[in-house]
DNA sequence: TAGGCCATCTGGTCCT
DNA sequence: AGGACCAGATGGCCTA
């Protein structure tokens, strides 16, 4: 816990160099969360075309259609062309139709596992304290989990500062001596960077961002 | 145009 | 044997 008390709420949200304004410059209005990179139009091969989104359905269901998409039609994303000729000429080329189908059938079955591995992703993102705007680009699965532990930290330092506040009070210390600050939570807005006030002199879109100036493009961007 | 992010394919490894 | 997990490779899209 001595390591949580150097870091300040906003060391909580601030993500590395190189994930954080990099990671929150997509917040742009351009596209937005479900924009044309959201909607992953053309992204990876086959005909994958909603990223995470609602995948249940769609990686179970259309898995034959994708498998024979992503390997005859030359998956546009992913090492479909570099390898279908390696495909087609190589290993599996020259092997029969069973192993064919059971490379499908793995590629299929990791397609699947990835798109459960972005759908918790997703989870993890509806759960984490930033702009849920559908001006503001999603959060790069980098950030995501840099971001979430910032926030596991933060949380696990607010509670030990109810507890700590807890214990003091039940000493049967005086309600009107002033508390210690180390003691008083509240005294230190930076624990609970989320319920604070539009930042000043932001674009009405970086109220989101209310005490995570860090992830605000516009508050990057300001001059 | 470079860099970041992403989806996909693939082969290898480990586990059941 | 089959499935899950992983890391490397590849190419597409988007933004600065």
């Amino acid at each position: 816990m001595a390591e949580l008390k150097s870091l300040g709420g906003e060391a909580y949200l601030a993500l590395p160099p190189g994930y954080g304004p990099s990671a929150f410059a997509y917040g742009g209005v351009r596209g937005g969360a479900e924009g044309p990179r959201g909607a992953y139009p053309a992204g990876g091969g086959a005909d994958f075309h909603s990223g995470a989104l609602g995948k249940s359905a769609e990686s179970s269901g259309e898995q034959s259609g994708d498998e024979e998409d992503g390997f005859e039609a030359g998956v546009k994303g992913g090492a479909g062309f570099e390898r279908e000729g390696k495909l087609k000429g190589g290993a599996l080329g020259k092997k029969p139709k069973e192993q064919r189908s059971l490379r499908l059938s793995i590629n299929a079955r990791e397609r699947r596992r990835m798109h459960d591995l972005n759908d918790a992703l997703d989870g993890l993102r509806s759960v984490i304290p930033y702009a849920h705007s559908p001006s503001v680009r999603k959060l790069s699965k980098i950030a995501t989990l840099l971001l979430a532990k910032n926030y596991i930290l933060m949380q696990a330092q607010a509670l030990e500062e109810m507890r700590r506040l807890v214990a003091y009070l039940n000493q049967g210390q005086a309600l009107s001596a002033p508390l210690p600050a180390t003691l008083n939570p509240f005294a230190q807005s930076a624990v609970y960077p989320f319920g604070g006030a539009a930042l000043p002199g932001c674009p009405e879109k970086c109220t989101a961002f209310t005490g995570a100036a860090s992830l605000c493009k516009h508050c990057n961007d300001k001059p």
